[in-house]
DNA sequence: TTGTAAGCGTTATCAC
DNA sequence: GTGATAACGCTTACAA
């Protein structure tokens, strides 16, 4: 049933080592040799084992990549830039999805990652609260090069993230531009670092701007239209003057433009929302979504390049490799929801 | 620096068997040796290596997915289900994505599954076209068990799905029970096996109401919200007086409201619109969107449980396994864009 | 250009 | 209870 290298040999008389040749394309090898061997390995239904190979060659061309939260757009998205770039690079890619993004228990699914001895770990998991309490642990010695998406940048970590913060301050000075002076918030859930990010971006532009940031214009939500609903209906009643909103996600300005609506307020004349995301719906809400676009297949994509050169680095063993934080720009796309002049008082 | 079994069975002065024991919870141990070997584990840092393992044991424990379209709500969250039930019966996810749906040179990726020693497969790519072409060859006979989903059952094969005809039957159905007449229909790509089940649905519904089906009443889209824009265009011209429109899936719904406020029309008194999938915008549409849930998650569990069980057969090399077809209801979701008696002409 | 021997890190077999 | 020894399927020296 199982057919090995040695099977092929025989049926071929030749050496192992010869067929190992022809099935790897290395060394020189005699045209008559060769089809002979490839003769036999049709014959056989001969399919190299990757195991034994990477035991003995002590590689394993396997990455493994930690996820969270696959269900919405931007892991999802992440994701797949983490894939088609690992095939590019010619390696395996091992799944393992955290049920929940704030676990701090994370020593099983890295063990796990060990025993396959794969070459480098994308850790694809926002920083939720203190679940990058482990990094602090030995655990990461004991780790292959690892690479943090999504997290604050910090010295000896090699990390890619977008500039959240950026983007917000573009959505915000982008309202302020269209003369909008009441300008609230709706963020996301703040032990995130990303919410915190964006909500840090809209307070400096408002401040820089020489306006008062008052708690009024800020409410919390958790990411979700039902929180943006919630939030809008808060920030209506705490403010109503108020002529401009900075939805942290789009799904939560989804949300505020439903309650905005229902209020009898007309988008954007009367209020103007912007999102951050740009899921593909967001152009076809009502009005279209202006909100902030994030590279987040190129986020993975530069991840696992990042990655490469880690594994490259330590196959050669050459030490101190510079790990260093790469940081995407986001860009706005305007829309409908943020585009006309506020109407005179 | 690698540490092996040896290493530890060195320091403990035992025979590497034992530590072997040890490490796997197998067999009777002496409490002091055991502490001994443990004590040497945890000073060495000693991992096991699985690939080793799993080159004598014959036994990988590692599943492969092949997905596409991760971008988008489906694949997304069936992915979370597989992964989750891996995770629970103790496999490694080896994931792979491909570029294009209907690609049809599939043996690089399958190849790649077997030379790893995979265990099982499951194929999570729709149907498309002939992308099911591959199944009839060779192929087939020299790979682990495999699941498919998304995809028409037939004989001989794994296949998970949603029943997506039934969705769409209760879906027109439901306009019908509300006293539509006129139904139009903004289709998926027909050469892709659900939407020709939804379209489908949507015709033998009004046939065995003894209605007509006009051409005009059709539309066919791309899945895309532009394309229900589009759609939802073709069809007010072609048939002014439609009063329900079953879009296949939910961006295209929201494209279609869209164009159906910018005609002037009142959703849901002057159109009724049900869409299928319902992705979490939906609930927050306006109006709210009358939608098709599938239980998507699910289907991924229920694949990798139908995948153990073949897994477990091959091992114990039963015969005759029987190949079946699971085939999941869907439910609708009735929210207000279908929800109100429509205007008496 | 091709072959031989050793070994990668584990588990299975069968002794003790 | 524990230990020697032989696999598992492949590649890397080194030899011919």
């Amino acid at each position: 049933m199982r057919v090995t290298l040695r099977d092929v040999a025989r049926l071929s008389s030749v050496a192992t080592k010869t067929v190992s040749r022809v099935v790897n394309n290395q060394g020189e090898i005699s045209k008559a040799t060769r089809q002979r061997v490839q003769a036999a390995i049709e014959q056989l239904g001969y399919r190299p084992n990757i195991l034994a190979r990477s035991l003995v060659s002590q590689r394993s061309d396997t990455l493994a990549v930690v996820a969270s939260g696959l269900e919405y757009y931007g892991p999802s998205h992440t994701l797949v830039g983490i894939e088609q770039q690992s095939y590019d690079l010619g390696y395996s890619l091992l799944l393992s999805l955290l049920p929940r993004p704030d676990d701090t228990n994370v020593s099983p699914v890295l063990d796990a990652f060990v025993a396959r001895r794969v070459e480098g770990v994308i850790w694809a998991v926002p920083e939720i609260g203190d679940n990058r309490a482990w990094i602090q642990s030995d655990l990461l010695d004991r780790l292959p090069p690892i690479v943090f998406l999504s997290m604050e940048p910090r010295p000896g970590l090699s990390v890619v993230a977008v500039d959240n913060q950026t983007g917000a301050v573009q959505a915000t000075q982008h309202l302020l531009d269209q003369g909008r002076r009441k300008i609230g918030v709706i963020t996301g859930p703040l032990a995130w670092w990303e919410a915190r990010e964006r909500y840090v971006g809209w307070q400096d532009t408002l401040l820089r701007a020489g306006m008062r940031v008052s708690p009024s214009l800020v409410v919390n939500g958790d990411w979700s239209a039902a929180s943006g609903e919630q939030g809008m209906r808060k920030l209506l009643e705490q403010q109503p003057d108020i002529d401009a909103v900075f939805a942290c996600n789009d799904q939560m300005a989804l949300g505020a433009l439903g309650i905005a609506h229902q209020s009898g307020r007309c988008i954007p004349r009367d209020l103007a929302i912007v999102g951050f995301d740009n899921i593909p719906e967001s152009a076809y809400f009502w009005p279209p979504l202006t909100t902030v676009y994030q590279q987040l297949v190129d986020v993975g994509r530069i991840a696992v390049q990042v990655l490469h050169k880690l594994v490259e680095a330590r196959r050669h063993s050459e030490d101190g490799v510079e790990l260093a934080a790469t940081v995407l720009k986001p860009e706005l796309v305007i829309r409908a929801s943020s585009l006309q002049t506020p109407r005179q008082v």
